[in-house]
RNA sequence: GGGCAAUUAGCUCAGCUGGUGAGAGCGCUGCCCUUACAAGGCAGAGGCCGCAGGUUCGAAUCCUGCAUUGCCCACCA
C-alpha cells in the first residue's frame, strides 16, 4: 500500500477472464420463468475474417444481451454462420486456381468435398475472433446454414412454398454473372457510374432507298439479337413509321418498328432498339408487341451461333469492337457520343452483368409481402432509426419475383427432381417435375427411373433468410422456439436490409407464424478516419484484432460504440482508441484510489450525512436511470458517453478528490459501494477491466463473476444536494480560476475569505474539510469587509475574496468586472424582457417562468455583488 | 428522375419531443510530475449551430426554399 501501485492499463489478461465465463456457462440460455431476450446473430460468412463491420455489430449485440442479462432477463444469443453460397465458392475456386485446377476439373462431388474440407478449417475462426471480442454467445448451440437443422428448415419451405404454388419454374430474363457463372436476384446487382459511350446507328428502312432510323445504344454487339425498333406513339417524328420494317445491319434480317409508351422522345434519337433477351425494357417490350428473342450472348458471355458465323465465339468485348468496325465501313455509324451512365455489376465480384433469357426457379412474391408490409405498418416490426421503414415499405411494394435458383455448387441443392422420360413427352415446364425432400425411386407419373436431380442451388439468402427461427430449431417446435422466438432485436447494417432483413420477416411470418423481431437496430458502417468506406482495394481497411492487441478489446468497443450514434457513420482512428484506452487506464488507476481508500460494508445510502456521499449517490441514480433509458431506446452511443461522464468527472474528478481528505469511514464504504455498481452499469460495454477489477474488489459473500451481480437500484437520491454541491463547486472553481489568472504557484496556499448568508456559511462549513485542499487554500474565513488587496468573484449566493496584495493587476481586475458585469447584463435583459412579456406568462409552463425567474435573481444577485467588488476597485 | 440523411469550436462529433451565458474528445495556450492516473490534474482561448425566409413570447432545435456532401431506389436505350 506504501509503495506506489502501477496501475496502468496493460491488456493482455482478457483470453483467461473469457476462458472463465466459458467454463462456468455465463452464456449458456435455457428457457425458464424469466422473461426471455434474445438475438440471432447475423450470421458471418464462413469465408468471414473479422473486419470492423463485425466488430461494430457485435459489440452492439454483446452490450444489449449482457445489459438484458444483468437486468434480470434469460438471455440467448444463438451464433452460427452462413455458407455464403457465391461468396465461399470463389474463395474455393481462387484457391484451386493456385493449384493449376478448376472446379469442373474436379468435378461436383470432389469439389464440395473440398469447399467442406475448406469450411471445416476456417469455418470456424470467424467465430473464434467473436470470442476475442467478448462476445457473450451461446456457444453451446452454434448453427450453420448448411447444417442438419438448417438444410431441413430449407427443404421443408421450399416444397411447403412450391406446393402452394409460389414456386415456380420459368424461362424469364434474368441477371447473370458471366463470371461467377451463375443467375442474380434482382437485388444482388449493384449499380455503378461509368464512363461509356453512346453509338448512333443507322437501321435503314426496308425497301425504301435513302431512309433509316437511327437508334442510339450504349451496347451496339447486342443489335445482332435485336428484333425490333421502339418508338414512342405521341412522337411524331416517327408518324409515318410505325408499323414498318427495318433492315437490321449486319444481320439483313427486316425488324418491325413498334409503339411503346415506355420510350422516351428526350433521349438519344426517341428510337430505341429493341433486345428482348438481353434488356429488362426490351423484354418487356417484346413481350407487348410479340417479338422474337434472340439470345445472342450465353452465359460464359460467349457470342452465340445466332450472333452469326462472324461473331460466334467472341466475347461480347470483341463482338462490341467488331460491331463498330462493321458497321463504320457500311457507313450506318451515324456517331458517337461520351455518357456516362450506370452500369449492373455483380455484387460479388464486380463483373458486368449480362441480362439474358434464362431457365430458372423463381419465387412469388406478392402474397409473401402483403403480411410483411402489414407488420411494418402498424409498428410490429420497428426501424431504429425509424427512417429506414419508408424505404423498406417501398422496396416490399414494389417486390419483384425472386430469382431462386443459382448455377453453382456450394448450397443447398433445389429439392427437384426431373423424371427424363416425363420431360421428352411434354413443352409443359412441370412436366416430369418432382419437388421431394429425397430422391423419388420411380417417377410417380411414368414408374420410371430415369431421374436426376436439379444440379442448382438456392440462394444463399434463402437459408439466412430463415436463420431467427432455424437456430431456434424449427421446423421442430421445440421448447426454446416456443421461448425465444420472436426474438427480442435485430442488430445489422443498412446494407443487407432488403436482401437479409425483408427476407427474415417474410419468411418468419410466414413459417414461424410470427415476425422475427420487433425492433430492427441499424447502426452505421465504419469508415476509415478519413470518412472513406474501408476496402482492401483501397489499402485503408483497419484490423480489429490488431486495435484489439494494442489498445485492448475493451477500448475497440468503447471506441466504437460512443460512436454509434443512430442513423450515423463512424470512423476508426487511432485517435478515437487512444482516447478509449485512456478511459481504461483512469478506470484502472480509479480501481486503486478505491480499494485504498478501503472496505466496501453494508451502507445505508439512504442515510447519508455527508454532502458529497449524498450528491455522488444522487447523481449516480440519475446516471443510472438515464443509462436505462438509453439502451431501452438502443442509444448505445448515448449509454457509453454517460459512463464516461459520470465515471470521470462526477466520480473521479470530485468524488474520488474529495474523499482523500475525508476523515472516518463513511465515505469509503460509500464509494465502494458505488465504484462496484458502477462497474456493473460499465460491464455490457467494457467487460473485460470491469470482470478483473471486480474480482479485485469483490467481497466474500458476493458473486464469483461480475456478470452475476445486481443490477443497482436507481431510487435513491437526496433532492439538495445537487445545488448545494454545485454552489460549492463554484466556490472552488473560482479560486482556482483567481490562482490560475495571477499564477499563483501550487505550492502557494492562499487564504479565502467568504461573504454570504449564514445558511450557506454553515454549509461551506461543513464542506471546509475538501474545500480547503481542493481550492488550495490554508484558511477559509467569513467576513463581509475583506479590506484591500483582494481579487474577488461572485456567485448568486456569496462573495468570495481572495487577498493577494503583491499579485494584484488593479485595472486587469477592474476591466474583468466591467466585462462580467456586462455579459451579465445582455443576459438580463433578455430575461427580462421575456419576463416582462404577457405572452410568455401565459403560454410558458409555469416550471419554465419560475425557472427563469430564479435564473434572473441569480443573475442579479451575481451582477450586483459583482459590482460591489468593482466599486471597492475603486471604480 | 424520386427518396433519405448530414451540414454545430482547427479536427471528429454530441445536443434537436422548442425554453435562453452552446457540450465532449483530440488539438491549442498557461500553470502543475499535488503519493490513482503526464494515457494525468487545474485553469483558459476558440462557435452569426451551412445560407435565406417563416412559425412562435422564445428556434441550433419546428416548417419552407437554397447550397454543399453522402447514401438508397428507378425501365438514363
Amino acid at each position: 500500500m506504501e509503495n506506489k501501485k502501477s496501475a496502468k492499463y496493460e491488456p493482455g489478461f482478457e483470453d483467461e477472464i473469457y476462458k472463465r465465463w466459458v467454463t462456468g456457462r455465463k452464456f449458456s440460455g435455457a428457457p425458464d420463468g424469466r422473461e426471455p431476450f434474445s438475438i440471432a446473430i447475423p450470421p458471418p460468412n464462413v469465408t468471414g475474417r473479422l473486419h470492423m463491420g463485425h466488430a461494430l455489430n457485435n459489440t452492439l449485440q454483446d452490450i444489449l444481451i449482457r445489459c438484458a442479462r444483468l437486468r434480470g432477463k434469460n438471455v440467448k444469443w444463438a451464433p452460427g454462420t452462413d455458407h455464403g453460397g457465391i461468396a465461399t465458392q470463389n474463395v474455393v475456386e481462387k484457391q484451386l486456381a493456385k493449384e493449376g485446377q478448376n472446379r469442373t476439373d474436379l468435378g461436383r462431388e470432389e469439389f464440395l468435398r473440398r469447399v467442406n474440407e475448406w469450411q471445416k478449417l476456417y469455418g470456424g475462426s470467424i467465430l473464434e475472433q467473436l470470442e476475442k471480442l467478448g462476445c457473450a454467445c451461446d456457444w453451446d448451440n452454434i448453427h450453420f446454414t448448411m447444417d442438419d437443422t438448417c438444410s431441413r428448415a430449407v427443404t421443408g419451405a421450399f416444397i411447403k412454398l412450391y406446393e402452394e404454388g409460389k414456386i415456380y419454374r420459368g424461362n424469364r430474363l434474368i441477371n447473370y454473372c458471366v463470371r461467377c457463372g451463375t443467375s442474380l436476384s434482382d437485388i444482388e446487382v449493384e449499380y455503378k457510374d461509368e464512363k461509356g459511350k453512346l453509338w448512333y446507328i443507322k437501321y435503314p428502312v426496308s425497301g425504301e432507298k435513302d431512309k433509316w432510323v437511327v437508334v442510339a445504344t450504349t451496347r451496339p454487339e447486342t443489335m445482332l439479337g435485336d428484333t425490333g425498333v421502339a418508338v414512342n406513339p405521341k412522337d411524331e417524328r416517327f408518324k409515318g413509321i410505325i408499323g414498318k420494317k427495318l433492315v437490321l445491319p449486319i444481320a439483313g434480317r427486316d425488324i418491325p418498328v413498334v409503339a411503346d409508351r415506355i420510350v422516351e422522345t428526350e433521349f438519344g434519337t426517341g428510337a430505341v432498339k429493341v433486345t428482348p433477351a438481353h434488356d429488362f425494357n426490351d423484354f418487356e417490350i417484346g413481350a407487348r408487341h410479340n417479338l422474337e428473342t434472340i439470345k445472342v450472348i450465353d452465359e460464359k458471355g460467349i457470342m452465340t451461333d445466332a450472333a452469326g458465323a462472324d461473331f460466334a465465339g467472341l466475347t461480347r468485348y470483341e463482338a462490341r469492337k467488331k460491331v463498330c468496325a462493321m458497321l463504320e465501313e457500311d457507313g450506318l455509324l451515324e456517331k458517337t457520343e461520351d455518357l456516362k451512365h450506370s452500369v449492373s455489376v455483380c455484387y460479388r465480384c464486380g463483373e458486368a452483368i449480362e441480362p439474358m433469357l434464362s431457365l430458372q426457379w423463381f419465387l412469388e412474391m406478392k402474397e409473401l409481402a402483403a403480411p410483411a408490409i402489414r407488420a411494418v405498418s402498424d409498428g410490429s416490426v420497428k426501424f431504429h432509426p425509424e427512417h429506414w421503414k419508408k424505404p423498406f415499405l417501398n422496396f416490399l411494394g414494389e417486390i419483384r419475383d425472386w430469382c431462386l435458383s443459382r448455377q453453382i455448387w456450394w448450397g443447398h441443392r433445389l429439392p427437384v427432381y426431373y423424371c427424363r422420360d416425363c420431360q421428352g413427352k411434354s413443352e409443359e415446364p412441370s412436366a416430369g417435375v418432382i419437388v421431394s425432400v429425397n430422391k423419388p425411386e420411380k417417377c410417380p407419373v411414368c414408374g420410371g427411373n430415369n431421374i436426376e436431380q436439379d444440379p442448382d442451388v438456392l440462394d444463399t439468402w434463402f437459408s439466412s433468410g430463415m436463420w431467427p427461427f432455424e437456430v431456434l430449431g424449427w421446423p421442430e417446435k421445440t421448447r426454446e422456439l416456443e421461448y425465444y422466438y420472436p426474438t427480442s432485436v435485430l442488430v445489422t447494417g443498412h446494407e443487407i436490409l432488403y436482401l437479409w432483413v425483408a427476407r427474415m420477416v417474410m419468411m418468419g411470418i410466414k413459417f414461424a407464424g410470427d415476425i422475427p423481431f420487433p425492433d430492427v437496430y441499424i447502426h452505421g458502417i465504419v469508415r476509415d478516419k478519413h470518412g472513406k468506406k474501408m476496402s482492401k482495394s483501397l489499402g485503408n481497411t483497419i484490423d480489429p484484432l490488431e486495435v484489439i492487441s494494442k489498445y485492448g478489446v475493451d477500448s475497440l468497443r468503447y471506441a466504437l460504440t460512443k460512436q454509434a450514434v443512430m442513423g450515423h457513420d463512424l470512423l476508426a482512428s487511432d485517435e478515437n482508441f487512444i482516447a478509449s484506452r485512456n478511459f481504461m487506464n483512469k478506470i484502472s488507476n480509479a480501481a486503486v484510489v478505491v480499494q485504498r481508500l478501503g472496505k466496501d460494508g453494508a451502507v445505508d445510502t439512504e442515510k447519508l450525512s455527508d454532502l458529497p456521499d449524498r450528491w455522488i449517490v444522487s447523481e449516480f441514480s440519475a446516471f443510472i436511470k438515464s443509462a436505462e433509458e438509453a439502451v431501452d431506446s438502443y442509444d448505445l452511443a448515448r449509454y457509453s458517453r454517460l459512463m464516461y461522464e459520470f465515471f470521470w468527472s462526477s466520480f473521479c474528478d470530485w468524488y474520488l478528490e474529495i474523499l482523500k481528505f475525508r476523515q472516518g469511514s463513511v465515505s469509503a464504504a460509500v464509494v465502494g459501494k458505488i465504484f462496484k455498481e458502477l462497474l456493473v452499469v460499465m460491464h455490457p460495454v467494457i467487460p473485460f477491466i470491469t470482470e478483473k477489477i471486480y474480482g479485485q474488489i469483490k467481497t466474500p459473500g458476493e458473486p464469483e463473476s461480475i456478470m452475476d451481480c445486481a443490477w443497482p437500484d436507481a431510487d435513491v437520491s437526496f433532492p439538495g444536494s445537487r445545488d448545494d454541491m454545485n454552489a460549492v463547486f463554484a466556490l472552488i472553481q473560482g479560486v482556482r480560476n483567481i490562482r490560475s489568472r495571477l499564477t499563483i504557484p501550487a505550492s502557494v496556499k492562499v487564504k479565502i475569505i467568504v461573504e454570504a448568508d449564514d445558511s450557506v456559511v454553515k454549509k461551506l462549513r461543513e464542506a471546509e474539510y475538501f474545500i480547503l485542499p481542493l481550492a488550495r487554500a490554508e484558511s477559509m474565513g467569513f467576513a463581509s469587509s475583506p479590506g484591500k488587496g483582494t481579487v474577488s468573484f461572485a456567485t448568486p449566493i456569496l462573495k468570495c475574496f481572495v487577498p493577494v496584495s503583491e499579485l494584484i493587476d488593479m485595472d486587469a481586475e477592474k476591466e474583468r468586472a466591467e466585462l462580467e458585469i456586462k455579459k451579465i447584463e445582455t443576459h438580463t435583459a433578455k430575461l427580462e424582457a421575456l419576463l416582462s412579456n404577457p405572452n410568455f406568462i401565459r403560454s410558458a409552463k409555469s416550471s419554465v417562468v419560475e425557472q427563469k425567474k430564479e435564473l434572473l435573481g441569480n443573475f442579479n444577485s451575481k451582477k450586483e455583488k459583482t459590482a460591489e467588488f468593482l466599486k471597492s476597485l475603486g471604480a
